[in-house]
DNA sequence: TTTGACCTTACCACGATGGCAAGGTTTAGG
DNA sequence: CCTAAACCTTGCCATCGTGGTAAGGTCAAA
């Protein structure tokens, strides 16, 4: 008995939106779904697996790009996890690279705010270190 | 002497791109510049120092509507310096729920790709992990 | 005079998502 | 059985900040 969910239904079972499961299928990431007569796109189960894994991929920051392929990986019974796990590492460069920058955003911006006595008079250091030409 | 300077010798002299510039006119962020007969834009000194404000604050991830905030705080002699740490505070929350944000993901997908042999086997932690109904 | 380096506007693109409108379908209740 | 609510469909526009490109005008040096 294989249960078909409508759009509605299959996103609240993966976590996803109606919206964005239009946006992966209309951008290729899900193959097409069938469709009723009258047009209503169903999913089954399995489908509905796939909807999970890209929430969970996308919970974790993957590009839609990158989980083309992760999705394709893990069709694939031939993969290599080599391959799974340099998307992975990848990702863990730029969420590393991101943090790294925002952290230094953090750490000059902090800074400043401590200077800046944040009272009722218009001196401020933030704003003149803004100012400042360098 | 008030030299001016074409969109393109402000644009290196701030740091910014010529491009950069019109958006910030055409968003409403600058005033819109004198120009020359033909059209070209015209930049004075004090106009360079604003572009050069903008740059910085955008190299502290202030959004572009902040920056507006920013802007007008800086030219406002009756300002409360209050307002602008308020600014800098609740920028510095943001930053801080994404740090927080990415180092979640980090540490979740370290986990996962550690456990991930990365070797010619199709058997991976990550796609298992991925693809788990929760 | 020609050439190259500028400048102008106007449009499209990214990435991922949300919103809304105008219309068709299904379902549940009265 | 009929109606209203709750779905579904497609299509377009908006976000945010930036980049690209095209088609054209301007300016300065050789």
């Amino acid at each position: 008995m294989a249960t078909l969910l409508t759009i509605g239904d299959a996103a609240k079972a993966s976590g996803l939106t109606a919206k964005m499961i239009r946006h992966y299928e209309q951008s290729g990431l899900l193959n097409k779904s069938p469709r009723t007569e009258s047009g209503y796109r169903l999913y089954n189960s399995e489908q509905v697996n796939q909807l999970r894994f890209i929430r969970q991929a996308r919970n974790l920051g993957f590009s839609l790009a990158d989980i083309h392929s992760l999705l394709e990986l893990w069709q694939n019974p031939q993969r290599e996890s080599r391959a799974v796990k340099q998307l992975a590492q990848q990702h863990l460069d730029e969420i590393a690279a991101k943090i790294a920058e925002l952290q230094h955003m953090q750490q000059i911006l902090t800074a400043l705010s401590d200077s800046c006595r944040g009272d009722g008079s218009p001196h401020c250091h933030i704003l003149q270190q803004l100012a400042k030409p360098i």
